[in-house]
DNA sequence: ACAAAATTTGCAAATGACTTGCAAAATACA
DNA sequence: TGTATTTTGCAAGTCATTTGCAAATTTTGT
């Protein structure tokens, strides 16, 4: 494995929260092109989860996290705010998809669920 | 009301699915800045939402819907292989969504959720 | 450990959605 | 209808992300 595909997998591995690949790319000292396409290498591997957020002072990015083997995966709130992510837990519409599936005939590939609003701290 | 301002308005309006931006902008007879500041407008006084989707054929673009006044908004499922939309109805979260404003204290203001796949039809 | 084969990297340029400044044109208002 | 206000088209810019390619690194077979 490579130092950059190993640096980029520690980082998501060790963060509590979902990073953006445009982050990882300005930050990190290995080419854009490299991050980019190592994100996209560890998401093909099932190594990392992706979803795209839009928010108004950093503008649309994607963001990657680490996904365990026999992990489920979680739903995030960003607070617009102070740009934290707070953790809602397990995703847990597993059975609310599968209905859907049955009742219009279609396969999920992906679903996608996030909140963005304020955080209780960034209220007061 | 201008005229590039009713037509985009009508689309919505009359569209069964969300419509891209980038799209709208390319076929339509205006200025693109003229498309997305007429989006950004409609949106910003309610009739119309909006989120952001990446399919592989499309990319990452922003579709639009109409929005009722009266109007409880719907969630989708987007068919990668015909880039159709499905209808699937009227968005069950609002409790949830509460119960999680409770419990975390933070203020939701929006709350994406859709779903990609293939459709019934591409299947076969 | 070594050379050949396969993969990955950096660089530089390209892509594509979307945004912005500005003067002209269209629309609203008195 | 004339004037103030808003919107438009044009052209250039921004920004995340992608791509081609040759050089560098890692992996493989021995």
């Amino acid at each position: 494995m490579t130092k950059a595909r190993k640096t980029i997998m520690d980082i998501l591995m060790k963060s509590e929260e979902p990073v953006s690949a445009s982050t990882l790319a300005k930050d990190l000292p290995f080419d854009q092109a490299t991050v980019y396409r190592n994100l996209h290498y560890l998401e093909d591997q099932g190594f990392a989860e992706s979803f795209i957020l839009h928010c108004s002072e950093h503008g649309t990015e994607r963001y990657y996290s680490y996904r365990n083997a026999n992990d489920v995966h979680h739903h995030w709130f960003h607070c617009e705010m102070c740009h934290r992510f707070i953790d809602l837990g397990h995703c847990a519409y597993g059975q609310q998809l599968k209905e859907w599936e049955q009742s219009y005939g279609f396969t999920i590939h992906e679903h996608t669920f996030f909140l963005t609003g304020v955080c209780a701290d960034c209220k007061s």
